[in-house]
DNA sequence: CGACTTTTTGATCCGATTCAATACGCGTGG
DNA sequence: CCACGCGTATTGAATCGGATCAAAAAGTCG
């Protein structure tokens, strides 16, 4: 299963192979699909060469061709305003789809980039459109998939809306630890894909807040760091953290 | 056209009527349908009576039925947390559709309110979801949908993230003013459905702040203020508020 | 009209940013 | 192999925006 041999388009013979013995098989799009299925999932789906650290997948602004499953690796999408400022809007990690935002201008309104080695499937959506209109199981997963990303950011929007910048950080941590824990990585201990600078921007904070929280943490033993390698070694006061957002500030909305 | 006269089911010959009459047509679900196909929609959308102020549609953990499009009036979403805090994912004006976010696991992640009296369609899910199977151009309109609320998320992100209580207060303003515009309604002056307090929960703030905001901005000539009433008197500055965040702060990625 | 809620205004306080400076990590070239 | 330089990360001190606390004013409704 070397990288090296996917050349554009992968031969049917393996991708029919490739889908079904995917170790992300239950996390990605296949899931709830079967046998016939199945292949016919794989047949439109492709492979590329695993992009380099700093690559970019698609560009904010491009034509929606294709949504991108990751397989191994991960990516980070942002945008970029008039004066350059930029907003990181996720983290992608193994399993997880991006570029679902295009469908509604069929233009990406975010670009997507590499924040370490990075392998993915290329799904054309045009013929994944019009699969799913044959595969009833297939249409609901779409839906599904994008149904929960509607959540995830619904949450993350009581995140930056509520939460101080520690209870940022620990819900940063928990997300990435729990996503992993799906994805048959450790939850407690993993290597941080992106900079100080990244979780800074995506959090809304200002990169010393982040610093100096990494080293809060960790004198509170609630979790080890050296570097981007992060060990946690508290995970239940992390949520205790995250949960008891004693903000009393609750419009209570009659 | 008294909502008196809708009982529970409207009867099929003035479903018809309704859908294709409707002044919403065009930001609704049948946006790109006709003829049959329309038919075919209207024949599972249901109509209600109207919602009385501060009465719910839907509520947090109920099982997921059916998906709602406003008619008339506003609603608005928030979640409860353990701790009994509250959350507003969103406020939702007429031709918008709520609920969507409950497809993820068949339970609504929030509940529903009306901030006024408010008229609405019900499209029950698992006939819609079926019924596009049938027509492609339903299925790309409810991707599109869900697609645009993911994009409506990730900018609100932003503006939870990166902006001052200033740059939030005029976001709103805007986003409101271009959604009533696009229905039909003013762009510079419109009731505010919502209380202080709702918009201060939404945009992440304390009350007392959108209040002396709101004087602020008047006090600047930008809006001109009466209670629930606002008249946008400079809706070019306030747009430049908006998009001149010169946080210098932007990670630059990379 | 009177009780209650919502909104406004004022004074103080605190968390997070900003500015500034130092330390660390890493790839390049001598 | 080590010295150099540049980007990234950490740490400290000063500042500021918005929250919180407190109280008055304006709506709302039975």
């Amino acid at each position: 299963m070397t990288a090296k041999d996917d050349t554009k388009v992968i031969p049917l013979s393996k991708i029919k192979i490739a889908c079904e013995s995917c170790s992300l098989h239950t996390l990605c799009l296949p899931l709830g699909l079967e046998g016939h299925d199945l292949d016919k999932l794989d047949k439109i789906i492709r492979r590329s060469h695993p992009l380099k650290k700093g690559t970019g997948l698609f560009h904010q602004g491009a034509d929606f061709q294709s949504v991108y499953a990751v397989r191994s690796g991960s990516l980070k999408t942002f945008t970029v305003a008039d004066d350059g400022s930029e907003q990181i809007t996720g983290f992608y990690l193994p399993g997880e789809l991006v570029g679902l935002d295009a469908i509604n201008d069929n233009k990406h309104p975010c670009t997507a980039r590499a924040l370490e080695t990075t392998s993915y499937c290329e799904i054309p959506f045009t013929q994944l459109e019009s699969l799913s209109g044959e595969l009833p199981s297939l249409r609901r997963q779409l839906l599904k998939i994008m149904s929960k990303e509607i959540t995830h950011d619904a949450n993350l929007l009581m995140l930056l809306g509520k939460k101080t910048a520690e209870e940022r950080l620990a819900s940063l941590l928990l997300s990435l630890s729990s996503r992993l824990k799906n994805r048959g990585f450790s939850e407690t201990e993993f290597n941080l894909s992106m900079s100080r600078n990244d979780i800074a921007n995506y959090l809304g904070l200002a990169v010393e807040t982040i610093s100096r929280l990494f080293t809060r943490f960790q004198d509170q033993k609630l979790i080890k760091v050296e570097g981007k390698f992060v060990h946690i070694l508290q995970i239940d006061k992390l949520k205790n953290m995250v949960s008891d957002c004693a903000h009393s500030k609750s419009a209570h909305a009659k």
